[in-house]
DNA sequence: GTCGCAATGTACCAACTGGTTCATTGCGTA
DNA sequence: TACGCAATGAACCAGTTGGTACATTGCGAC
């Protein structure tokens, strides 16, 4: 018999199926009882672990920035030259991207509720930015060997990329209705993805 | 006295109020009663002319984005070199969402939204996206002239700028808390323009 | 002036929703 | 094997919220 009791895999269950409930609704728009119900525990639990709807919404914001933040740890452009590394290193923000569409969607909820709940989870800040860090060096090498152009910075950069990799996710409904084009068809993403490598290169060795 | 009967002043305050709180709160968040309440007239106003909260979120959502469509019917950059032309209309939507930050929110609600409610807007398909035409007709110069890269389309372009143009407003609060940097700061917003700028032009005359 | 109707104000409701009460159960341990 | 406590379940509650019933009022037409 399976173990019936299992704090740590009630608590990972919750989790998970809140991150999905709160990307899809929001936060105004998840129901706690929902939540519940898509679990094999109940709604007492959450409150049992998380204290309210509130707290659970914030243990799985944390949860998603660790989890990318981890993810970039793993990036490494070091041994490219700094056009390959920053093309690299977009291309390879836009796959994350692509891959973690739950993690944009709750980003945008965010930003709506005016980002008052991030403000409250310093670990995050504490943990610093591993794709910005990497970006700083490959663009402080293309800057001294002189294929850079200087009058933009690490954040500048990381932003542009950003933004790129946010919209085709964040936009896609508003987007795709108004242009009959959907930006996250499989068919299209290669060229997305060529496209933000061209862009940030020509733009930074113009 | 002022007139006490006005239906056209009615309507239009419950639009403008509604705009603002669904902008501030998202679909789920606002509440109908709060709407009422910044209105000189009462929440039955809000069910004798819109029916129900979806309608009024539709009629304000319309309302938006016809709003934007007139506006960019003002645009004109057909003086000018293509060169010129894209920057200046990469600029000029800068300055665009800069001004309606409210206009981006409600966006990135119908997004999270699913875009359910837009594609209900049969009218605003209908008209057409003027900035994009425009662009359309500058990029298809620049192309001829061979000055200009032949691997992207029109909406490729659009996609590239609004998303650099939205992720300021639409991201503020989560990036400004994680790189410590207000992109809504006055003092910074001749560089981002300017950046919007030479991103475009470099790429596409790579 | 008074009739007809658009427009408006007030009070109210039923359903929903986050949160709680309290009893119960399984698990490690002495 | 009995004890202490983390973990769990089910029923329940009080405040909130979208929506409505109904009475009233002002305005234009004749």
């Amino acid at each position: 018999m399976v173990a019936q009791r299992d704090a740590e895999r009630t608590r990972a269950e919750l989790l998970d199926v809140a991150t999905q409930v709160f990307a899809e609704d929001g936060f105004s728009g998840a129901r706690v009882d929902v939540i519940a119900e898509r679990t094999r525990t109940t709604k007492r639990m959450i409150y049992y672990y998380f204290a309210s709807k509130e707290g659970l919404y914030l243990a799985v914001l944390e949860r998603a920035y660790l989890g990318i933040r981890a993810a970039e740890q793993e990036l490494h452009v070091g041994d490219l030259s700094p056009v390959d590394g920053v093309r690299r290193l977009a291309e390879l923000t836009f796959d994350h991207h692509q891959a973690h569409p739950e993690f944009i969607r709750l980003v945008s909820i965010e930003n709506i509720h005016g980002g008052r709940f991030i403000a409250r989870l310093d670990s995050l800040r504490e943990m610093g930015n591993p794709a910005a860090s990497l970006l700083e060096d490959v663009l402080s090498r293309g800057r001294s060997e002189g294929t850079f152009r200087a009058d933009v910075d690490a954040v500048d950069v990381h932003m542009v990329i950003s933004a790129y990799c946010v919209f085709p996710v964040a936009n896609q409904h508003t987007f795709g209705y108004l242009f009959d084009r959907d930006l996250r068809d499989p068919s299209r993403r290669e060229h997305l993805r060529r496209t933000i490598g061209d862009l940030v290169v020509a733009w930074l060795t113009a």
